[in-house]
DNA sequence: AGCGTTCCCTAACAAGTGTTTGGTAGGTTA
DNA sequence: TAACCTACCAAACACTTGTTAGGGAACGCT
């Protein structure tokens, strides 16, 4: 006698899972605004009103979608900043990370990337300006390091540099396709070699 | 007896011009399906019925700005590629010029580049599409000439390396103020100093 | 067989959307 | 003065939007 709960149709927390993929996937290609729970219902080849049975309002989706992504991207800086490397290899492990999640959640990423800026100013996005508050700590504060340290150029304005590195990593995910002949370490790889060292031929 | 004729209340293509910048404002910071014209109108001082006395839709305002945005760019970077300068001080032209197209028309850029990948599907903005092909030539050409030539890398993905150096560039939009303390061609400098050297300290 | 749960459909709602129509105050022209 | 044009308002239009309420089919459990 097995005791073992085999699932009705489809598991609950799966399919819950299933239908914030495609809303993220449509959010991604169209914007939030643009984007009619009427057409995540049709890619998800149900009717609108079907799919508030799952989720409370269209809100409730993006929200979900960008803090379990926010989540997941903590979770992978938090072990990198742990590690207490030096600043350049701080740097290269921040980037490495950064692509991997743009490579685990390319529409969630596009979606931050172009949504984020007026959620954050809404309380029940609160999270992402707090987010964007660490991030900019983590990335500024390495740089300054590596300043200090000898391993990065002193002569550039930090908060140039700064948002320099962060929009060539993160705008990535507006052309990154998974599954392209690129691994996410080996973009990772060239796009650290060009930060670092610059396109111009040493001479 | 002077035969100026000295305009009404407000002169035609000027009160339009007016309206198109606010409109750009409103687009730029809230996206442009997330923009009601009632909110256009209300930042004009008017109501909503009012603006299409001016503008026959809502989309017609949106294909103007970006038209003539895209209009004053090509005219700035035809320009630069008819003076048919080696392919290192191409790249430090376009880069430059595009700063100053940025300083110009920071709403019009930063509404490009959050619609205009959708809206290039499009018949209307089929010019978008038009603009990118040129666009990428353009770089992509002195980017590989460039490399021929021995100004630039040869180890480095040139596609990679591309959008590497045009997204770097324009996503600088989202947040420049005009007014700020950098001035676009001492932007345009740092920028170019790290994308062509490195922000890496050289030993 | 009966009951409960899961998951979706049908049909509607109220609010907000872009747009149109007719009107009108105030200036210019004849 | 009369006709005319510019630039706006007032009010409505048809449509789309997110969301809700009630119902019902399929399935598991007792």
């Amino acid at each position: 006698m097995s005791t073992k709960k085999k699932p009705q149709v489809t598991p609950t927390p799966e399919r819950r899972q299933e239908l914030l993929a495609t809303a993220a996937e449509v959010f991604a290609a169209h914007g939030y605004n643009a984007t009619t729970v009427r057409r995540i219902a049709d890619e998800a080849g149900m009717l609108a009103g079907s799919l508030y049975y799952h989720f409370d309002s269209k809100e409730s989706m993006i929200d979900e979608i960008l803090s379990t992504f926010l989540d997941e991207l903590w979770q992978g800086y938090d072990t990198v900043l742990a590690a207490r490397l030096g600043p350049r290899e701080t740097i290269e492990a921040l980037v490495t990370e950064s692509f991997r999640e743009i490579d685990r959640h390319r529409p969630a990423v596009a979606i931050y990337q172009k949504e984020s800026k007026h959620l954050a100013t809404q309380p029940r996005f609160a999270y992402l300006a707090d987010s964007q508050t660490k991030f900019e700590e983590a990335w500024l504060g390495t740089l300054e390091r590596g300043v200090a340290e000898g391993a990065f150029r002193d002569d550039l304005d930090i908060r140039l540099t700064y948002r320099f590195v962060r929009d060539t990593v993160w705008v990535a995910a507006s052309w990154y396709r998974p599954g392209g002949h690129h691994s996410p370490e080996e973009i990772a790889r060239q796009y650290l070699s060009m930060v670092l060292d610059g396109i111009a031929l040493r001479t």
